[in-house]
DNA sequence: TCGAATGACAGCG
DNA sequence: CGCTGTCATTCGA
């Protein structure tokens, strides 16, 4: 394994989230092995390669250790209908079944 | 409720 | 080029 950059890092594992499930800042930031949640998302915002350009990083599958998705940069709530139609029940701005639609990275045991 | 920690970027000198 | 402030966050007291 190659010495990826921090935020590489957390688009690799974002990647690996499949259609119908979320993560959380927190878990991508120990699946890079780090604890800097704020990273995850900052380098994102630096760095639209998501889904708006072509790309593939879902940054709208990512929400916070609330349930909250937090902020995006195309607009939180326009997210917030994209989960929704992907299968992900949400309220107002908030995760319900957050914990069950959350996918380990990390697989803790 | 508030502050500290952590990674990256923009602005200023 | 180097430092400071801010940010898509989280945790502990």
């Amino acid at each position: 394994m190659k010495t990826k950059s921090f935020s590489q890092k957390v688009y690799s594992a974002l990647k690996k989230v499949p259609k119908g499930k979320i993560t959380t800042y927190k878990e991508l930031a120990r699946a890079v092995n780090s604890k800097a949640y704020r990273a995850v998302g900052t380098a994102m915002n630096k760095n639209p390669q998501g889904f708006l350009s072509g790309g593939k990083i879902p940054c709208h599958r990512v929400v916070n250790s609330d349930g909250r998705v937090g902020k995006f940069a195309s607009g939180t709530k326009k997210k917030i209908e994209m989960l929704k139609k992907e299968g992900v029940s949400i309220s107002k701005e908030k995760v319900e079944d957050f914990g069950k639609f959350l996918f380990n990275l990390n697989k803790i045991s």
